[in-house]
DNA sequence: TTTCGTTATTCCCTCAGATATATTACGCTT
DNA sequence: AAGCGTAATATATCTGAGGGAATAACGAAA
């Protein structure tokens, strides 16, 4: 599989500049993440776990696994599956979800802006490399 | 080797609320991180990358890999290294190697402020448990 | 020229995280 | 009651990053 550029899982190799992460730990560690917000966004648009984790390449295992850390430390689960019937069952993503979902968004685009200014405080302090080439960083 | 506390080796589970790691990429990936200025700090205080790579647990190779990473992707390179000689040589921070410390603790503490920042604003729209408990999170 | 501790380099091992595979449970639909 | 596709769960396998150990190169000092 050559080349997959979904997800986080190919090494990416970030432009020169300033990078991060954010993320919102629970009582049990990680809660909610880059990760795990765009599989709730794949399991309502999918209707199943099954379907999202394949749709981000994801092993079912691990989506599974990331569904019931969110629903054991939310008061409100973000996803309710049911088992069997129709179609063999499915999950949903509930109004706690989404709200999650909206929250994970907007702190995101907080941390972008941050990201933004600190990398033109940057510029301003340093002469960091515009032309193409990899070129000088005077330190 | 039971129960290391130190680095960043250990699974360190965080208090609930926002988190999250920066760093500054150069042409060739990673450039500048938490480990790698404390790398350079330890080797400022030891003068050697074997002593450095020592006081912090971390394998030698590592710390050489990192060292030379760093060397790379600067201009003027952040460590000087001599090998032989008496005592079989040593490692001194270059005065860029220092300002990139400061460069990169700065960076930090804006961090840390922004983090804070967003804590609290989570803190305002939705009940975080402040008693010890695992208590309530409201979503 | 011998000694010494460090840098530099190579090879193999370990371990965690994720993946892959397989099996069972489930319950609506027909 | 049989079929179906999913959830749920267990087990085995893969993989990549880092660690450990071993060795060579180095060069000033004695």
């Amino acid at each position: 599989m050559p080349n997959k550029d979904h997800g986080n899982k190919t090494k990416r190799v970030h432009e020169p500049g300033v990078h991060g992460r954010i993320w919102i730990d629970g009582p049990d560690g990680v809660f909610i993440g880059h990760g795990r917000v765009v599989l709730l966004e794949r399991i309502r648009e999918h209707g199943s776990i099954t379907q999202a984790a394949k749709s981000m390449e994801m092993a079912y295992r691990h989506a599974w696994d990331l569904v019931d850390s969110m629903n054991r430390q939310a008061v409100e689960p973000f996803v309710v599956v049911a088992t069997g019937g129709r179609g063999g069952g499915g999950a949903q993503v509930t109004e706690a979800g989404e709200k999650a979902i909206k929250l994970f968004w907007k702190l995101q685009e907080d941390f972008r802006k941050f990201l933004e200014k600190e990398q033109r405080a940057l510029l301003k302090k340093y002469l960091v490399p515009i032309d193409g080439k990899k070129k000088q960083k005077k330190w």
